[in-house]
DNA sequence: CATGAATGAGAATTCATTCAT
DNA sequence: AATGAATGAATTCTCATTCAT
């Protein structure tokens, strides 16, 4: 790849970073051009170089952010063997994640959850299914496999990743307006808990 | 009350029943003051007599929303007895509420999840929490219960809450993306189960 | 009618009036829609609520300047007789109307000429058209007429038309860079005696 | 001149080449510097090595336009001794150019009747009539000529070669717009006719 | 009370021009 | 000399809010 290849690449991850900032603090409406542009410390004109307009740029912001979620996903899990011990690991790296990077987590929602995004255009529609999609697919694959050996109970792991990753997301969210939320690690491991064994009483 | 109270009053709900309509067709940012008007048959104008601004329609909609919700909780959960049940139609009656107004659980999401209402302003902020922490207690109650009876597993019961109607939400998330979601009884028993005793294989 | 109606059109006029002299001091693409507000003394938005955009706007003031001439000319021509005397009438009547409203002729020529007109978008070549041919029909009409009482030499009158047309337009355009044009009485009479009988020396 | 000077006139003379071609295409407003600088194979910047500024091209290039269309008229004209034949030869001269390069044609009318260039500046006003003016005065002089020789009648050449440049713009004007125009040599005789004998029947 | 015309702040986008390489 | 990335002023259009009728 060339020199300005490199440089211009650079050049679009920070717009990207810059523009997740933003969208964490004003949400993803809130946000305009202009603040992009500030955080990223480019003029606005310079964000038009590197994203054809506003949409684009949001877009390729969430991909970015979903790319590096995906990339810290992808190095821990392989490692682990048993079920019980990877679910613990994806809840504990998404809780990490989202802690350190709130505004990540904001647009995940936002991409999710945004009325606009199921609504208001075809090309939104689009626009978040890829990266939610594969963010699933990867847990409703390792639940498969979990299934086949044994460790988790059969039934539709579509169904059952979302419900895992919806538990998650619920648990971040906690966090995330809780002034001092507890020890992270015992949320997770308390969580994981939850969702292997349900939440009647043992004796039961 | 006095007959123009009642009046006045009637002419409000119209109005919030219309927004939340049109919410749910344009997203809650694709959703002008004009369309508000329209929806409900009345002038722009008129919409300032019963609201203070956008803002403040768009928060006593999602009041209205919740308390529709509200009262038919409230009316089926006393009757049922054990726990197991009351989650069961706890979770049906959600399932089914959303499904008929999905206009509703879209600015349930919304409301909820928006970046915007957590961030954008501290009167939004405060806008939120009162309905989603009132929906919330009457779950956290009725786990604080079940666990004093022994039905549920004993822990921080806000925190299980959380977990429980995250979860619906994600369950009811998922049939609405999905062309023709299964039966929605089916669904209902499974997540009711999967809740209780976990993801994890029986024999484990 | 309705009231409203009529001071609404009222309205679109003046709006109109105002764009053809903003037109006539700073041309087609120099006149803002800002430009046009102020210059009718109305705000930006109030534009759009009469126009559906900057194209809509432009398009109707030409209509709006058109109509104004042809119902000069509709009102003069009929009741002259005979072919010279027709011509003449003309010629004096575009020549004063120009006179009187240079604005009017600015546009005039701009959306006849303009090879943005021709070009750059279909729409904008509909634009033109119908006003610049209704123009050169009346006058070919005219023509037809004309070679059909002896009047005027056989040919394609669309031809003749256009030929006439816009050998008055050239004096105007004459008249209008010069400092001090000559009585304007002199120049059509010439005008209209050239057109007729030729350049060539009479002895010819 | 330096061998470097005359590459250097050389790279002018192909952006204004360029500019023609492209303002042919995408009318003077349309027209960006990019579009420009890619049509002509350079960068953007580099237009500013050869011209101040975006006026600056335009002009230049309507400088260079025009004197193509000089040097034609200059080489054909002074061999022809009467002034039927000359008048023939001038318009059947200026149609044959810009039937075959029509781009040249619209910044022609471009330049000549654009409220902008009459207008918006007093550089610009400027800037279009030095070349205007000389057109008309070669056909001021071959007219003045020629009423001398008897051949034309006594008026004011001046007016007299706008009338006649205005009808074989006309002409073009006519010929530009229709799909299939009639065999040029036919318009020209046509027109150079009616120019010299006038429209009003021979018998009359 | 109800209306809806008028307002103008604000947002996205374009493009002539500059300047470091 | 040539480049093209960066800039930011300028432009079009939207829409929440106001207020005279």
């Amino acid at each position: 790849m060339s020199r300005s290849k490199v440089l211009s690449e650079h050049r679009v991850h920070e717009v990207q970073a810059a523009a997740l900032r933003v969208i964490s603090r004003k949400g993803m409406n809130g946000a305009t051009m202009q603040d992009f542009a500030d955080e990223a410390g480019v003029a606005k004109g310079t964000l038009y170089l590197y994203f054809r307009d506003r949409e684009d740029l949001m877009e390729r912001a969430a991909d970015y952010a979903f790319s590096t979620l995906e990339a810290k996903l992808a190095s821990t899990l392989p490692q682990i063997s048993n079920f019980a011990g990877r679910l613990l690991a994806l809840i504990r790296s998404e809780i990490d994640f989202f802690d350190e990077h709130r505004e990540f987590f904001r647009i995940y929602i936002a991409l999710k959850h945004a009325p606009d995004a199921v609504h208001q255009s075809a090309r939104r529609r689009r626009m978040c299914h890829p990266r939610y999609s594969r963010h699933l697919k990867r847990l409703e694959a390792m639940l498969s496999e979990a299934m086949e050996r044994g460790e988790v109970r059969k039934c539709d792991p579509a169904r059952l990743a979302l419900f895992v990753s919806e538990s998650a997301v619920a648990l971040m969210l906690r966090r995330l307006t809780e002034d001092k939320p507890p020890d992270a690690e015992a949320d997770v491991a308390w969580m994981a808990d939850v969702l292997l064994h349900g939440l009647a009483a043992k004796g039961t």
